[in-house]
DNA sequence: AGCACGCCGACT
DNA sequence: GTCGGCGTGCTC
């Protein structure tokens, strides 16, 4: 019989509010090194764990009680170092989550379910031949834009915004950056390593090729592994294990990469650091670009931000200090205006729709537009951003409307498949014959979506021939096309092959996809973020526009050969918005300044800080009276920083009710970040408390999201 | 969150 | 007589 008489501190994922501390002891017969993967029991489970340095004051743990024995000891790998858990540390104090919750949730979820021995199996096959083919590489040109902003970046600390129109040739130099940083020699004995992240895993494919056929001769196979959610879960631990070990040099991924084992992380790059999608939206509510920054910061590792729209939050830190404003300078801004290889920025055309006759989808001249291009044998884009064939289901006689009984939202028309859709809770019916309300056979869709589009533009155009004397083919791409995997890939490569001549499709078709013939990009029905609620949706509209028409003329050879100029456009009835002037300029900082200056006269983010609390109950009342009633006690215990941090009233959400769930939320805004983080922890304990109170029976869940993208 | 224990309804 | 519904409570 062994001696237990050593003690552990580990993490486990024990859910935030269940009243278990972050760490639970063990009992060991040897000390564990912090950052040591432990499989302890728990309960009647055994689950994996992660040794953590004790925590400060006496521990907490169960006085009375001996300790139960780790189970397991995962000895085949290094511990995570201390980078790492400072990383989950960090995020799980500043998003308001439990650190073992946070901790596991970096961890590849197959490291869960391994056994040590299983684990030492799996780490006995060998890698892919190891990174000594050192042959050097063949590196393109680069123009003087790119030229001397590698240098900049090389030679400052960073972190940078590289502020670079679409086609500037971002990512050549991040290539460049990369390349740099991982033959510089690191001085600490382990390998240098990149993290480089993209918004969508659609575009880590043609990233890795990118990335692979440039650096495997110098570093060798192996060098570059992905890491997004997309992959199957042995896929994972392998990406997973190789950046841990150092095998891998390059870690492409999404937002969860940012969570990555990469003990030699020299230089972080966050493409298009303006997506929504850096921000999670479940469970720890993280934004992958704020941690990248906080990361490099942490770990001397260089920091890249790229865009041809940054965020305002991006923007407005990379203003440059002045005398008056020695707030200014935190990121080095970095411009990249011209478009390399590429033809000019497309000529935006704008169509008043006021103009038009009613309920017009394609006006006369973008359709006259539209023919123009296929005669010639160009391709165009037409962007919706909703999809399905109809938004709702009405009835003339009695207003019914397909309502979705589960949720506050219609169910949407998709004609394809004859069903009714929810969007929210995915409650799906066959579309009636007849009204279900009153029987009535007049039911009709209102609105449009993607479906409807295409098949609109199917009649409009059906007399149209390409050069070839074939007539017009036109292809959707949205979520309901590209369910199916390696479905997207298939389509995408029907438009490269010229075998379509219409694409028509959602923001999917928008985001990063090298299109060569693509001449014209269409917006036809932008409006609907110019007045909505959300404080952000002009960025984003501006953004989503700006990236759609950077789609159109990406080839300037083939825009001289067929001698035409590619245009982007924009039908609305306010055609005369400053949205759609700063589009037509191509003037992001005007567009950036008018905002930022709305938001410094409305005290809003970036001049703000914000978090949501949400509530979820069985009833509106419940949900919000959890919510006020936290609020009065944060009050009635005057919590620090109260004076400091506005708590506004609850509210129900936009779409209140989701699958049969009520749902709440109450703002919090606060001038200073420290401020708000501060009142946050200390109003944890409290809202677990006023959760444990009987009148708050019917709380289904609540949770806190700082930091919130949408409002 | 899991997963037990526990105490009441409809099946073999 | 058992299978199973989900209410309540605990996990170093």
């Amino acid at each position: 019989m062994s001696a237990l008489s050593f003690t552990v501190q580990v993490a486990l994922h024990t859910p935030s509010h269940s009243g278990v501390g972050d760490l639970l002891s063990y009992a060991c017969e040897r000390p564990l090194p912090p950052g040591t993967l432990v499989r302890v029991p728990l309960g009647s489970r055994e689950v994996l764990g992660v040794v953590w340095e004790a925590a400060e004051g006496p521990g907490d743990g169960p006085a009375d009680r001996a300790l139960r024995p780790v189970a397991g000891v995962l000895d085949g790998l290094a511990p995570l170092d201390a980078g790492w858990r400072r990383l989950v540390g960090f995020a799980a104090r500043y998003y308001q989550r439990a650190l073992g919750e946070v901790a596991l949730a970096a961890l590849p979820p197959q490291l869960r379910d391994l056994r040590p021995e299983q684990l030492a199996r799996r780490l006995r096959r060998p890698g892919p031949a190891d990174g000594t083919a050192a042959e050097t590489i063949k590196n393109i040109a680069l123009s003087a834009e790119q030229e001397s902003v590698r240098a900049q970046i090389s030679a400052e600390k960073g972190p940078f915004l590289l502020f670079g129109s679409t086609g500037s040739g971002k990512t050549e130099v991040y290539l460049r950056c990369v390349q740099e940083v991982l033959e510089a020699d690191p001085g600490d004995g382990l390998p240098a390593q990149a993290l480089v992240m993209v918004p969508e895993i659609n575009l880590t494919q043609q990233l890795e090729e990118r990335f692979t056929s440039r650096f495997t001769g110098r570093f060798g196979a192996g060098a570059v592994v992905s890491l997004h959610s997309g992959m199957t879960h042995p896929q994972r631990l392998k990406s997973w294990l190789a950046a841990h070990s150092g095998q891998a040099r390059i870690v492409l991924g999404t937002r969860m990469a940012v969570f990555a084992s990469l003990p030699g992380l020299k230089m972080i790059v966050v493409d298009e650091e303006h997506d929504p999608s850096y921000k999670q939206q479940e469970g720890a509510r993280y934004s992958a670009r704020d941690l990248a920054l906080w990361r490099g910061h942490a770990q001397g590792a260089k920091v890249l931000l790229g865009s041809a729209t940054p965020s305002l939050e991006s923007w407005h830190a990379s203003r440059p200090a002045t005398p008056e404003d020695p707030g200014g300078g935190r990121y080095v801004r970095l411009h990249m205006p011209s478009r390399i290889g590429a033809g000019e920025l497309p000529k935006v055309r704008r169509v008043d729709m006021n103009q038009q006759p009613r309920r017009t989808v394609f006006s006369a001249p973008l359709l006259a537009a539209i023919t123009e291009r296929i005669a010639r044998g160009e391709q165009c884009m037409v962007l919706l951003n909703r999809r399905g064939y109809a938004p709702v289901l009405h009835c003339a006689d009695c207003e019914w409307k397909s309502d979705c009984p589960h949720c506050s939202a219609f169910q949407v028309f998709h004609k394809q498949d004859r069903t009714l859709r929810c969007h929210h809770c995915g409650y799906t019916v066959r579309v009636p014959w007849a009204c279900p309300g009153c029987g009535s056979p007049d039911i009709a869709p209102i609105g449009r979506g993607t479906e409807q589009l295409e098949e609109q533009l199917g009649t409009l155009l059906a007399g149209v021939l390409r050069p070839d004397g074939q007539p017009v083919r036109i292809a959707r791409i949205d979520a309901d096309t590209t369910r199916l995997k390696g479905a997207l890939e298939s389509q995408l490569a029907q438009v490269h092959s010229g075998e379509v001549d219409v694409l028509v499709g959602t923001q999917m078709i928008a985001k990063g996809h090298d299109f060569r013939r693509i001449t014209l990009v269409a917006a036809v029905q932008p409006d609907g973020a110019l007045f909505s609620s959300d404080f952000r949706a002009p960025e984003r509209l501006f953004a989503l526009l700006m990236q759609a028409g950077g789609r159109a003329g990406r080839d300037a050879a083939y825009m001289a050969a067929q001698g035409s100029r590619c245009e982007m456009w924009v039908q609305s009835f306010h055609p005369k918005h400053a949205v759609f002037e700063a589009l037509r300029q191509h003037d992001y900082p005007a567009f950036a300044a008018q905002q930022l200056q709305e938001r410094k006269d409305a005290a809003m983010p970036p001049f703000a800080f914000q978090a949501l609390v949400r509530a979820d109950a069985r009833t509106q009342e419940v949900a919000q009276a959890f919510l006020s009633a936290a609020s009065a006690a944060a009050h009635a215990a005057g919590l620090p920083g109260l004076e400091w941090v506005t708590l506004y009233p609850a509210v129900p959400l936009a779409i209140q009710r989701v699958a049969n769930v009520e749902r709440a939320q109450m703002l919090l805004e606060s001038p200073h970040r420290a401020v708000l983080q501060r009142f946050l922890a200390a109003w944890q304990p409290v809202l677990q408390a006023t959760r444990s109170q009987p009148e708050h029976k019917g709380l289904v869940r609540w949770l806190v999201d700082v930091d919130p993208l949408t409002i």
